[in-house]
DNA sequence: GAGCATGATTTATC
DNA sequence: GATAAATCATGCTC
């Protein structure tokens, strides 16, 4: 403190140099040396970087303890105030990131982000039921499916909180920094804030590299999951059976009904897709190949015939001619089937 | 392993 | 949305 009217009287800007900046003047002429009083301490700020360390913290020092500082410190402060508020006001505008909106409805329609509770589970029941299965090696690719899906969801939620934790903990370091430095040079709250928001900014583009690393995970493990849909098992015999027995006896109509389709997926422990699928792979390659498909289809009407004689016989002479199919329904064509099925009976016996 | 059978998927059409 | 047609991928038989 002592050195300090040496330092300034050495640049010749020492406070008792100046009446203006050390004393009133009686004579009506401080007005006229303020203005000079404040000329001359921005000039010390200017030339401060050309001064040695030691000099420097004295100015420093010495500015610091002016009497004109705080008027001084809150103009430069509105001024920068004004400037910030107008590079957040173009800031502010700026619409939220589309890819990131994207990342974020995946990891939530996944189950990743967002409530636990059923979300990638229901991904996995959706591919699932696209699969068409429910049998038991179907509900262990789902656990499977489930556990690898929790496993990245465990490592995303780890992570978010190590760059959450990390973005916080320099957030909170460099707001102290600029705290301490707002002693000695103008730094406003809205600076400081949007200071806050650069970080956020930086953290944030981080964790978008971490919401892509994850859904890239998901789509990995969504398509091995789904390519093993492809792992197909025949349908059994019996199954088997009964739709064709559907089929060769809807032969001038196979197309099943939702009521019938569902039916048959309970007879034959299928899903409705499944019969769906089979319907139309059995359509298009009778179609195509009836031909080689001809004995297959006099087989089955044979059996639907004897089904429905053997019925009809039950059902005493009183009954009426027209008896329905095995099906509920009676079709004229189905009157030359069983002809035809009569004598085909008589063959195969 | 080749060739065929068969269930599932994709694409286009209505 | 249901279906036809083409195609894929796997299972089965020899």
């Amino acid at each position: 403190m002592d050195e300090q009217p040496r330092l300034m009287h050495s640049h010749g800007v020492g406070m008792a140099g100046h009446p203006g900046l050390g004393q009133h003047m009686p004579d009506g002429t401080e007005g006229e040396g303020r203005k000079q009083d404040i000329g001359d301490i921005l000039q010390q700020i200017m030339t401060i970087t050309d001064q040695s360390l030691d000099e420097a913290q004295a100015r420093k020092h010495a500015l610091n303890c002016h009497r004109m500082k705080p008027a001084l410190f809150n103009v430069l402060c509105e001024i920068k105030e004004k400037t910030v508020l107008s590079i957040r006001g173009a800031q502010e505008e700026e619409p939220p990131d589309p890819q990131l909106m994207r990342l974020d409805n995946m990891l939530l329609a996944e189950g990743v982000s967002g409530p636990e509770k059923g979300g990638g589970s229901a991904a996995a029941a959706a591919a699932a039921a696209a699969a068409g299965g429910a049998g038991a090696d179907n509900s262990a690719e789902h656990s499977d499916y489930r556990a690898k899906l929790s496993q990245i969801r465990q490592i995303y939620h780890t992570e978010l909180e190590k760059y959450e934790q990390a973005c916080n903990e320099f957030t909170t370091h460099v707001m102290n920094l600029l705290r301490e430095q707002s002693r000695t040079r103008p730094i406003s709250p809205k600076e400081i804030e949007r200071m806050v928001g650069i970080i956020h900014r930086k953290f944030s583009s981080i964790q978008m590299q971490l919401k892509q690393s994850t859904c890239e995970a998901v789509m990995i493990l969504r398509s091995r999951f789904l390519d093993a849909r492809r792992k197909r098992r025949n349908f059994n015999k019996q199954a088997t059976e009964i739709l064709n027995e559907y089929f060769y006896s809807h032969l001038s109509n196979p197309y099943p009904s939702e009521e019938a389709k569902e039916e048959l997926a309970k007879k034959c422990s299928i899903t409705v897709s499944q019969v769906s699928n089979w319907f139309g792979n059995k359509r298009i390659r009778y179609k195509k190949n009836i031909g080689k498909f001809q004995e297959e289809a006099n087989m089955y009407a044979a059996r639907t015939a004897v089904t429905a004689a053997s019925a009809s016989a039950q059902g005493s002479q009183a009954n009426s001619p027209s008896t329905p199919n095995s099906a509920g329904e009676f079709r004229p064509e189905q009157r030359l089937d069983r002809t035809l099925c009569c004598l085909l009976c008589k063959h195969f016996n």
